[in-house]
DNA sequence: TAACCAAATGAAACCCGTTACATTTTAACG
DNA sequence: CGTTAAAATGTAACGGGTTTCATTTGGTTA
């Protein structure tokens, strides 16, 4: 490899011109910068830019703490995180850390030696071991879909809650009165503030709250078949069902139609997020849209805004969420109604 | 951030000694080894990784260019790249390329400026400049999914002509003859491939090739269901779809499905790639698995023995598929086979 | 105790840019 | 033409590790 002394004797000049040449052209006369760019061709001279962040302390890397790269949700807001990373001149160095803490933790510690600059996370927790905490500073992290209640960092989510309870209300509406819900896992906040918005969404329509009517899952499509066969063999079985997510209620939507049942006729199915495959089901799928790929984005022009010192405090960014009515949702039965 | 040289103050010994008691602690004495950890302790040493990369001229980061991110399959096999990487010490830097030339090359860059080490493409295209051209010698790279056929370089892939073969053999053996192929991007070799087995089938049973049953797609739910609109709207209707991949084949199905046909009775549809999702539709899809990690985790392993020297020709790597068949195919309908 | 070798340690070069500071060249003006 | 400021260029330090080579220390043996 070539490097900038040999681009200097090349074209007769010393290395601080050479670099001049490159950074700031018009600090270098314009014969001296022909001279330079010349011998850069001659030469086949490519900048060495680990030497150059080495130098100035920054890598202009970020550390994105994924749980699952492969679940399509987290895959829109990667997305996006690569897209604003780019523009910005920043790389996004991928983690898949299958939520194993340790997993995080060795990633985070590409922050604290100087690979990165900095970390962007897509769980609620804090990756950092404590020699992190500096008083009164804010860690280099952002915080995306899920937020962190213990610690002062910035964020990017939605108000879970306010959504969950405007897809329960919109159940109600067509007549539901007893409704299932499938949980996320208990680990994550979502699962808690979206079991809130569910619950607001009863207690202002005047309806009991029933605990045996809450099932547990995982985000997965298998958790959803689990638990809709669960739901299936219960018996005053409800006539709607909230998924805490798309894929649960596409995994329950196919149990549901493999026993017979016809959707939204017998059963209404809700999910969250609204990921593709969502609008693609027979019937499409109501549901939440989050605007995943600008969580992604947001939370990066965020981290990179701290980073560069252009923010202080901790900001919260609420993104907007809508309500998508398709076909999965529908008045509820008149027998169960009655 | 506190430096070797003050860890070496702290300990009364030289930098060397720090370095050495860090790297091979046989090589010191016992005693300087207890003063030395002490004494990183209580600066709170952590090394600046970049000045280790810098020095050495490895940076242990690969970059991935993915055509993109949120596709599930793709997102599959970052996942495997991921994992393998993070077993051999190196990091994956993700570019989200879009099929983009342009963004391609710049992230290409990044090799060329030191900042990774080698490459892992997904599409069949060399993003690389000229400059790297050495003859005799391999790029830093590895093909993934698809072949490029114009230069040498590791590769790791499926048979993906026997693959679709197969599965057009299937549909042939349930008595279908006149099958509609879901194309994938004109651009992309799978795409001919694909087409390829499938002729082959055709030809091996004797049956004719027909041009009015190829339907073109780019391999999104859209598109399938796009293709899926035409074939209901075309005169002589075919009793079965191959599509070149699942989304296709879910948006076909669910176009199929809202006009009112039943899968498999009146029409089959198959897919390939075998998604998550693939298995959860309904009737589940019929489609061809590919191990989507493995191939993550082969081409990074292919890549980093390539960049250790560890093997100097080019090895292609075909992986096994397998014809799942679930219950989106069945035997033609009557009336279409007489 | 002298001689000798191995183990332990230290000094300094090195990787490759950037940049502060010093020096030289150029241009402008009296 | 001489003076002076500005523009152009050069020199060398710097960043933080690793590593080579030299030196010192320690222990062993005659």
């Amino acid at each position: 490899m070539s490097n900038i002394r040999q681009v200097a004797t090349m074209a007769g000049v010393s290395v601080a011109t050479v670099s001049r040449a490159l950074q700031q052209p018009e600090r270098v006369s314009p014969k001296t910068r022909t001279k330079v760019m010349l011998a850069v061709n001659e030469v086949g001279y490519k900048p060495n830019l680990m030497a150059v962040k080495f130098r100035s302390g920054k890598t202009h890397n970020l550390v994105a703490l994924v749980p699952t790269v492969a679940n399509v949700f987290f895959a829109r807001v990667i997305s996006g995180m690569q897209i604003a990373a780019a523009q910005r001149g920043y790389a996004i160095l991928l983690a898949n850390t299958l939520g194993d803490e340790s997993i995080e933790a060795n990633y985070a510690k590409m922050v604290q030696t100087s690979q990165a600059d900095g970390l962007i996370q897509l769980r609620a927790h804090n990756p950092f071991d404590s020699s992190m905490n500096k008083p009164g500073e804010l860690l280099p992290m952002v915080n995306v879909c899920e937020v962190m209640s213990d610690i002062n960092c910035p964020v990017v989510t939605l108000d879970n809650r306010a959504a969950a309870k405007a897809m329960t209300l919109h159940l109600i509406e067509q007549g539901h009165s007893r409704i299932a819900l499938i949980k996320g896992p208990q680990s994550s906040p979502l699962t808690r503030e979206r079991l809130a918005g569910y619950r607001d969404a009863l207690t202002d329509a005047g309806l009991t709250f029933d605990e045996s009517l809450l099932y547990p899952g995982d985000f997965t499509l298998q958790s959803g078949h689990n638990a809709a066969s669960k739901i299936l063999a219960s018996k005053n079985r409800p006539s709607a069902v909230f998924c805490e997510n798309d894929e649960t209620a596409i995994g329950a939507m196919q149990c549901f139609k493999q026993a017979g049942l016809s959707i939204p006729r017998d059963i209404s199915i809700a999910g969250f997020d609204d990921i593709s495959f969502s609008a693609f089901c027979d019937p499409p799928l109501t549901t939440i849209a989050q605007p995943a790929e600008e969580f992604g984005q947001s939370a990066v022009s965020l981290l990179i805004d701290l980073l560069e010192g252009k923010i202080t405090k901790a900001p919260k960014v609420i993104m907007p969420f809508e309500l998508i009515v398709r076909g999965s949702t529908g008045p509820a039965p008149k027998s169960t109604v009655a």
